[in-house]
DNA sequence: AGGGAATATTCCTGTAAAGGAATGGCTGAA
DNA sequence: TTCAGCCATTCCTTTACAGGAATATTCCCT
């Protein structure tokens, strides 16, 4: 969807954590709680962000509501990061960052 | 560094926005206030943020200062997706799988 | 139908963060 | 030295959000 939502869920530590368990495979509410210490209601909490923002998908199983991820969000931001990918593949401006950073070095050259 | 400041500072529209200005090249902060119809002290605030967070830095040229993007903080998030990217080009269901799992399971314990 | 387990929701409270307005600090020029 | 432009910081107010506790809901089992 939009970005935004995808950024501001991952911008909170306990569900980008989520996100990093699921990544692994789907899991019950209950093991999240579990494995990050915390309360199931702030779990569920959780969940609802991400899931507002596309981030996991549920399913049903009985007693409980399996959580996986959904990885279309993940791969709009990895398209995006990929807008910066030839920034930093740039050699013209690390280039010159270094080529400054050689000239001020290079006239202390034994220097603190 | 952290990736949680990288994720906070881009959960910000504007922020978001600013750093994509800077993806075309450095610039002073009047003109980033101009081109996104912000007020200056916001967009220093912004900055302050983003500075804090490794995706900006500064020069100071005369009475200006001019920003620049910092691709580090970028590449860590990009490495951080890879690890996703193997989820997303996994063609297995794996809820399906973990589903049959828990079935299998529940049928055990008390017969049937 | 009743009970228990797993999960979602609500209410409350504290805190962090964003925007607006005003101000302070530098820098170059006359 | 004084002025003017550019930028950072502070104060204030409002809003959003996270955690805790309690409660509602849904499902399975007997």
């Amino acid at each position: 969807m939009n970005m935004n939502a995808t950024l501001s869920a991952l911008a909170e530590p306990n569900r980008l954590h989520i996100v990093e368990l699921l990544r692994d495979g789907p899991l019950p509410v209950g093991d999240i709680a579990d494995r990050l210490h915390l309360q199931q209601p702030q779990v569920s909490k959780h969940l609802r962000v991400l899931h507002d923002a596309g981030l996991v998908g549920m399913q049903p199983a009985a007693n409980r509501r399996i959580y996986k991820l959904e990885t279309r969000p993940l791969q709009e931001l990895d398209a995006w990061l990929g807008s910066f990918r030839r920034v930093w593949e740039d050699r013209f401006d690390q280039l010159e960052d270094y080529l400054q950073e050689l000239q001020s070095k290079a006239k202390k050259p034994d220097g603190d």
